[in-house]
DNA sequence: ACGTAAATTTAAAACGTTTTGAAGTGGAGG
DNA sequence: CCTCCACTTCAAAACGTTTTAAATTTACGT
């Protein structure tokens, strides 16, 4: 492994002008720094991270904690979001320490790798309300950006999608289809993205004047089974008239009711329109159904580039620099929608 | 943050004799190791990573560099792998630094990391034939361990189960019952695991003076459907006379038959026995099935502390040391395995 | 009391980088 | 020819630890 040292013996330099040739420092004579550059290149130079830490007192390694669900469910998504995050920060010669946390105490997992001082961030994922996670590591004064954020708390950097907005337009674009009766097969509670999903859909439809009975949206593991029973339930007429579309929050549930609907007769999408939330998974694409689905698409990729610079430009800049971004997720009109059936237009 | 110099001058003693002290070298004094000790609990002494790797060459930090499937199939197994990896690593203060491998040059992910210098081992799973990975590492003289063993190449830790003795316990196990036409759904070829249970099987079905025809060994992707369709072909007659027995290579798989022969309107295991492989997954529990699955089980997570302790010995021992596991299958009898059917013991 | 070996401790070097403060160039202006 | 200044470069310190080689203290037999 070359060293600024090799480099500087071999021209005649010392380590501090070799090292500031490689750093961009102004003040390096530029006919030097391209003759560093050529070396350096030549014995392909690479800094050695542990010595720089030791310096700079930053390791280029920053840490994310999964925490592992027995149900399993978070699986894809993590994987994808994993892909993409390691992708983005090797960009920036970053490497991603992963850490896996099986104890019921969300902290003790952070604590451990804080206590080693190895990391200069973190990434944190699925934020719950009062996530406790946030609270420790703000304390701590260590800096995290957060794939989500949480409502009324968002002091920190951020790449969340409008989970309002992915509301929003699911019902605005099944009203006008002339829809009154919709049901929302949601994610489960707690997590933030179900909670202002849930809100957003509940203000959007109270806007127009419309109740949704308590059956007609649940909660639920992000499962196919799972969507597979709450549908059966709402398109059986047992807790009241069918609902004539179905807002989901994820595709897996679409794959669910869909497959409801078929079971009880019911043709998508003549009888019932079903939209669902796409995080644009590779394995689970809405584009292969039958029928094709009408998504609101936010890719969980987009996440990953964003996410590793905002936490980059906090570790560097300080806790001044706040970077947060919100996406709006896009309206992809498919095969899975309709206008509502005749004489189905009424609310509930 | 307290460091050695701090204790050291609150004793007026040097760093070195506190390092020794803390480090339980021989030579030091005990009453002088005592107050060490007591000193460095008061000040909540860490020592510093990053300057004990800069010094002794290592950064306590190994990688695995994941490959990403477009079918996914591994994902359960990765993570499964992967929770029960950090955790042994964990035991033995080591961190695990991840990289997804996106590139269809499986080398380059490991390049990449290794040019910064900052890993000092690797582990390697579900190793191919000619494995290209291990061709490079071992070129650089860099420590690995691998989770599967290449037949033929063997000369590097690893952990692995006896895939050959899966196959002979199941075959066994079959005979014993009086089943002649035993069939095999197999994982993907390439794989070693596939490669070696197909080898086990064919060599003690011959030992036996039994013969497969071809069709009824398939090599399959590890998803419920593939087992599925397989199974529909083997058990429709149409490639011969059925089967009266079908070892899977996994759960997922069994599941797929399973599925076949009640399509089929077979009994299992009156009609049909099915015995699986379980590398006992969380969320594929094998004895929740109906009926209860015979299976071959090696849990995966057995496999983490081992792997992570052979990659640790060999890195600190040197290539001298060649830590290896075999481990064998524990056959778990339950009710997806009876009697070969009256009428049915005659061989293909 | 003395020499010697054993036990304990120390100073200093090393790891590879960044950064500070100082020093070395060369040219322009007097 | 001297001074001043801008432009480059350098030597050395620093980060916190481990380890080598040397120094000091202690113990012991004579």
């Amino acid at each position: 492994m070359a060293t600024l040292k090799d480099i500087g013996e071999e021209l005649g330099l010392s380590t501090a002008t070799v090292s500031r040739a490689l750093n961009d420092f102004p003040e390096v004579n530029a006919a030097t720094r391209t003759r560093v550059v050529e070396v350096a290149t030549r014995l392909g130079y690479r800094p050695n991270r542990i010595a720089q830490r030791l310096v700079t007192g930053r390791s280029g390694m920053v840490g994310m904690i999964v925490k592992v669900n027995p149900d399993m469910s978070t699986d894809r998504n993590f994987l994808e979001t994993l892909t993409g995050l390691t992708a983005a920060l090797a960009q920036r010669d970053v490497e991603l320490v992963l850490s896996v946390d099986q104890h019921d105490n969300p902290i003790a997992a952070y604590q451990r790798i804080l206590e080693r001082g190895i990391l200069d961030g973190f990434i944190l994922n699925a934020p719950q309300l009062n996530d406790p996670r946030i609270e420790f590591l703000r304390q701590r004064g260590i800096p995290f950006a957060v794939h989500g954020v949480i409502p009324g708390d968002t002091d920190y950097p951020y790449y969340a999608v409008n989970n309002h907005g992915i509301a929003k337009v699911s019902v605005d674009f099944l009203l006008s289809l002339g829809h009154r009766r919709i049901a929302y097969l949601n994610g489960e509670r707690g997590h933030v993205y179900s909670e202002e999903r849930a809100a957003g859909f509940a203000k959007v439809m109270q806007a127009e004047g419309l109740g949704v009975p308590d059956a007609f949206h649940t909660f639920l593991e992000p499962v196919e089974n799972e969507g597979y029973l709450s549908a059966i339930n709402m398109l059986s007429g047992r807790a009241g008239p069918r609902p004539t579309a179905i807002i989901c929050s994820s595709v897996v549930l679409a794959v669910g009711a869909m497959r409801a609907a078929k079971d009880l007769g019911l043709n998508v999408p003549s009888d019932l329109s079903i939209i669902a939330h796409d995080d644009d998974l590779p394995d689970m694409r809405s584009d292969t159904l039958v029928p094709q689905l009408t998504v609101t698409m936010s890719p969980l990729r987009d996440a990953c580039v964003p996410l590793a610079n905002h936490l980059i430009d906090r570790i560097t800049s300080g806790p001044t620099v706040v970077p947060q971004t919100v996406a709006e997720a896009r309206l992809v009109v498919r095969a899975s929608t309709a206008t509502v059936p005749l004489g189905h237009s009424d609310p509930w």
